[in-house]
DNA sequence: TCAGTGACTGACC
DNA sequence: GGGTCAGCCACTG
């Protein structure tokens, strides 16, 4: 089913611990190919109608909060990831490599 | 049904 | 080092 794909996606993100982020490569390489990020980013499009996906912590490769137009204000989203302690300047996240997380890594 | 689009990424020139 | 192209999957008109 496509809609499993989804599903996963939003398993994935859920997962993601406290003062954590990952990018849309990561977990589509998590569900199977790297180059499905695009379809990753559609997912998130949808997640806005759940209330428990952090789509928040989903940035894109270069730790930029490229979705952050997609929440009700453009800093809300900055303001949710500050709330966790995670640095951001510029729509970016300062210490991307220290705040990022692998689903691959939390594989059960 | 076909074509266009999107919160992306990697490869190529 | 920066711009362009193609691939991925799902949704909309």
């Amino acid at each position: 089913m496509s809609e499993k794909f989804f599903n996963q996606v939003y398993d994935v993100v859920k997962k993601i611990p406290y003062g954590k982020v990952t990018t849309y490569g990561a977990i589509a390489h998590y569900l199977g190919s790297t180059k499905s990020a695009r379809t990753v980013g559609w997912a998130m499009n949808n997640s806005h109608k759940y209330n428990n996906i952090p789509a928040h912590r989903v940035v894109n490769r270069n730790g930029v909060l490229t979705g952050k137009h997609h929440f009700a204000g453009s800093n809300l989203m900055k303001q949710l990831l500050e709330n966790e302690g995670i640095i951001i300047k510029n729509d970016k996240i300062v210490d991307f490599d220290i705040c990022f997380w692998d689903p691959g890594k939390n594989k059960k």
